[in-house]
RNA sequence: GGGCGGAUAGCCAAGCGGUCAACGGCGGCAGACUGUAAAUCUGCUCUCUCUGAGUUCGGGGGUUCGAAUCCCUCUCCGCCCA
């Protein structure tokens, strides 16, 4: 059984998602390896040793670069990696968002300039599944068009049709290429429509009917007000089969985590613990705290005096703050490797949580820390 | 001793009669970042009773309606000739 649902409290659910190189314990955080490493330096290790146990690649840049065929070559992203445990690969999808600029859609797919040299790309359902089946991810995304926020209702509309349609295409695709290699990789289904509830309820629908192993929430948090964010999720959580794992895309501040948790969600990626890491923000039990700030100059308290990471057993905000000011490397390893490990460590807590059936009271308790340096 | 060339806000450095409180960079301060074109981006950084006013461009003096910008002089720095 790919997912097996353990415990709930409420819409919070806990389980375990089983894959040909391992399984994965759910309400999960995966850390983001877009070009196969996780920037600033964290290693497989690394990850291992705060409790990682997927990590995300990313379709569109691996192709670009080295191309998906050096990856098969070296027997798939896992060894390629040097992780050579579970992984997912997001389809490109986002990159329709992200590099509006530089791109077109049409039906039949997506028309993007390299950002590398210019060369025209072009990304269609079929070639999506083609590359993804080629990079070799344990869960691997369909092919979805992710709309802006704002956006008129017109191009969600058409975001949700198009996202339908290529989701046929990549299932069908996804199936004779599962034939010809024999690898076992699981196809989830995105779910768009904005912040709209009836697009969102047709196109979760319309994504039900091909019967999916997973279903991902996509186009939110790109903008809209957190409060939409989780009454999408909210609104979606008994339309999604609960035998399914879903997977918030993109998400989140470990408040979102919190709340999305709530609402019936089992996944999670973001780039928010690595970015601000390496942009001198550390996310704390505490609330998140700018560790540039001149207030941490001569502080000789860890980052967060409630966290076991090795970063928080040895170094000072006021030697962390000097390194940083200093360009230094290793400040942004450092708060990168304790952010990741403050999402784990939340992740890790929200699940014992809710199978001890104290989820909500843990939660409270959560969102009253952060708010102390708010 | 003589001849050139310099001295601009914390530092470097543009400006060379009005549009200059003075380009730009560094440093400093603050903020942003949510399926990563991000070790990135944005704002502020002379003083004040701050949508206005006051003092600045080595010191002093002068020319001019008006000077960081022109003239005289002093001080200091660099290069060259003795």
């Amino acid at each position: 059984m790919f997912f097996a649902l353990t415990h709930s409290e409420n819409n919070a659910r806990s389980g375990v998602i089983t894959t040909a190189r391992g399984t994965i314990q759910t309400p999960a955080f995966m850390p983001i390896a877009t070009q196969g490493a996780i920037k600033a330096g964290i290693t497989p290790d690394d990850l291992r040793s705060m409790g990682v146990e997927i990590i995300l690649g990313n379709t569109f840049h691996l192709h670009l670069r080295p191309g998906e065929q050096v990856v098969a070559d070296f027997g798939g992203i896992q060894e390629f990696c040097a992780w050579q445990g579970p992984m997912l690969t997001d389809s490109g999808g986002f990159q329709v968002f992200s590099l509006a600029k530089i791109r077109k859609i049409s039906d039949e797919g997506v028309e993007f300039r390299s950002p590398l040299n210019g060369d025209k790309i072009l990304f269609t359902p079929e070639k999506v599944m083609q590359i993804e089946h080629d990079l070799g991810a344990d869960i691997i995304m369909a092919f979805d068009e992710c709309p802006p926020h704002p956006a008129e209702k017109k191009e969600v509309e058409s975001a949700v049709r198009r996202t339908t349609d290529w989701a046929k295409k990549c299932k069908t695709a996804h199936a004779v290429l599962l034939k010809k290699s024999g690898k076992e990789q699981h196809l989830f289904g995105i779910v768009q429509g904005g912040v709209h509830p009836e697009l969102r309820k047709q196109s979760a629908e319309e994504l039900l009917e091909l019967d999916f192993p997973g279903m991902a929430i996509g186009g939110l948090s790109v903008g809209e007000p957190n409060q939409d964010m989780y009454d999408i999720c909210e609104y979606l959580n008994p339309i999604l089969p609960t035998d399914k794992p879903r997977y918030l895309m993109g998400v989140g501040t470990p408040r979102d985590l919190l709340e999305a948790v709530e609402r019936g969600i089992d996944m999670f990626d973001c780039v928010l613990p690595t970015r601000n890491g390496r942009h001198g923000k550390a996310f704390t039990s505490g609330g998140d705290i700018n560790i540039v700030s001149a207030k941490y100059a001569v502080d000789k308290n860890p980052l967060d005096e409630n966290c076991s990471c090795f970063v928080c057993q040895k170094f000072t905000r006021g030697y962390l703050r000097h390194i940083f000011k200093a360009g230094e490397i290793l400040g942004m390893r450092l708060l990168s490797h304790h952010n990741l490990y403050f999402y784990q460590n939340l992740m890790q807590n929200i699940r014992s949580a809710i199978r001890e059936n104290r989820f909500a009271e843990f939660k409270k308790a959560a969102l009253y820390g952060f708010s102390e340096n708010a």
